[in-house]
DNA sequence: ATTTATTGTGCAACCGATTGCAAAAAATAT
DNA sequence: ATATTTTTTGCAATCGGTTGCACAATAAAT
């Protein structure tokens, strides 16, 4: 593609017979610049189709007002949630976006770090994939000392910052409400356990458990990729168990539903003969009957904290040395829990 | 933020006592560096921890290998897949997105272009906004000869390429579908008719009603922002109507669903007292109970077409003039649009 | 051995905005 | 009118790669 030549400062202050720099100045509303002068280097600089080059400018003041987003996948309704109020938390305050997915590889989050170093952007923020297993793809970052916000699967490190809900406790809490609602025999469908939200929530429920005096053998744990389909995975290796369980708590809505459906249609009763409970509150929580008891997870606001985290301590603005800022979540009880005649006790 | 003094290609060419353009050479690979340097260029970059910065680059190069996507909003399954779609191709080829959201409004649609505009973006991904009137905001980038590619919502206009499906063939064949369950007196639900794909779906729905020579007047258009509350909306203003319609056909599967639960609610039977057909195939349309019948769209497909096409583009490798690509949908029958003992006739 | 062709390397300008410092211009004080 | 302060403006270097062109080094041809 050919390019055109751009108007640049230099044509505006030709066009003025001042210097470029005061045009520059002018530009950037500088109070070193006259007032008058100011408004006349705007006025050309409009009706002469002047636009701004980022490139130059970052080159000289080497910042870039750009922040890198490393993320498993963009097309789940909890990251797309995230993004979008991370974009617009980033757009108000003059920042830009650069978004890249890991697709749950370690690789290729690797390969996303230097991509985004090499342009060079102010901070990092990082939701890890599926296999990445310690702090190492990030080392460079932490010796540049580039600021890095992790964002619900995070990383336990140094001098970076966690912005998280208490999975622990979320585990915790769904887990009790299926004891709550009689249920004895209580298997957790988990993802990977490299991640602090599965593995979180795991310890939740099995502390539940324990508080509860309910048994536990491995297998009650089943780990899948938690996708749409994990459904058909998760049924065959609950009858491959032996004995079905009578509650279910799953680590994500995604593979709840797709579990009620398979539940249904090998015609168990929930949450009569399986109580079932996800975790997000995935607008399709909603939808799937019976309705499915979950956590509500504040995507959108995460996002946004995490972003505007970032951006205070891009801008020094952040004194305080935050290690963690934990999000409230909320148990959401619907009808996929609720036994029938039972009500909620303590 | 400190930033730390960079490893440059000076650095490295004062270590290998080189100059710095056979250093750049080197690292580019270039033929015109002898082998067994090229070899020990990289290595002492490595060793170095030297980063290539793509400001500099871009500067000199005058291109940024950066695409700037504008989006109504990232946190729809359709435009997530879309975006997930074009990401991957974008990255394997070398690329990066700039995303930004309009959100619905021509104003902060204009301010994102402002901003990919200085951000230099070699070419443009987008989908229009709600409010979006004509292609003025467009004009700057035309201009300019930067290419520009339209999706999903697009616009008719000179040198742009536009990736969309045949959403007046789609709106044709799911109301005739309805027709063809017995329906008679069928509501449509539609979103800006600004925007083509809205327009052309509803076009569709009035061709196949009058193919059929069944009636039509205005108050079978309801026109919402189709969102997931949009069902209370719908109903009230069928329930104004005075009587109720034995078919809908909703211009997406969010307002669909959102409509199946109001129905419900009030006590209608689907598909038996009115058949609702969507559109865009969402997952929850599997998830729903009865479940959408829809139309399937491409999503990450769009993206990734979207995403090639501007590829190639801008490296020149198009050559043909095209004005459109239109990608395949298809017509997803399911039990909410299945009036009892009734199969599909032609 | 000399000429010609082929490779490999370096010089220096360039991309476009920013900014420390100095100097000019204007305003104020003496 | 002169000195001092304040406000405006310009000079020139800088950020870090890239690249056209010239020249040096080496290989091949005569």
């Amino acid at each position: 593609m050919k390019k055109k030549a751009e108007v640049t400062i230099y044509d505006i202050s030709k066009a003025l017979n001042i210097s470029a720099s005061t045009v520059s100045r002018g530009l950037n509303n500088s109070p070193q610049v006259r007032k008058e002068l100011r408004k006349k280097i705007m006025q050309t600089a409009r009706e002469m189709g002047y636009q701004h080059n980022k490139f130059a400018a970052n080159l000289r003041q080497k910042r870039t007002r750009t922040l890198g987003v490393i993320i498993p996948r963009i097309d789940s309704h909890f990251m797309s949630t995230v993004i979008s109020g991370m974009e617009k938390v980033a757009n108000n305050a003059g920042y830009q976006l650069l978004i890249s997915q890991s697709e749950e590889s370690a690789m290729l989050e690797e390969a996303n770090i230097q991509a985004l170093f090499n342009s060079r952007v102010d901070g990092f923020l990082v939701s890890l994939s599926f296999e990445t297993k310690n702090s190492d793809p990030f080392t460079e970052i932490f010796r540049k000392e580039i600021p890095l916000v992790f964002f619900d699967r995070v990383l336990e490190c140094g001098n970076c910052v966690s912005v998280i809900i208490d999975n622990f406790r979320a585990g915790y809490e769904a887990t009790r409400h299926l004891i709550n609602q009689g249920c004895t025999r209580i298997v957790h469908i988990g993802g990977s356990m490299n991640r602090n939200v599965y593995l979180d929530r795991y310890r939740g429920y099995r502390q539940a458990l324990s508080d509860s005096s309910l048994a536990y053998d491995e297998r009650q744990l089943i780990l899948t990729d938690l996708s749409d389909t994990s459904g058909v995975t998760i049924i065959n290796r609950l009858l491959a168990n032996g004995s079905m369980p009578d509650g279910i708590f799953t680590a994500n809505d995604t593979s709840a539903v797709s579990l009620i459906c398979e539940l249904k249609k090998k015609g168990y009763r929930v949450p009569d003969d399986i109580a079932v409970a996800g975790f997000n509150d995935d607008p399709v929580s909603r939808i799937v009957e019976p309705n499915l008891t979950t956590i509500h997870y504040p995507g959108r606001a995460m996002g946004e904290v995490a972003a505007s985290t970032i951006i205070r301590i891009l801008e020094g603005t952040q004194y305080e040395r935050v290690n963690s800022i934990i999000l409230t979540h909320e148990l959401i009880i619907r009808e996929s829990s609720l036994k029938t005649g039972r009500i909620e006790l303590q």
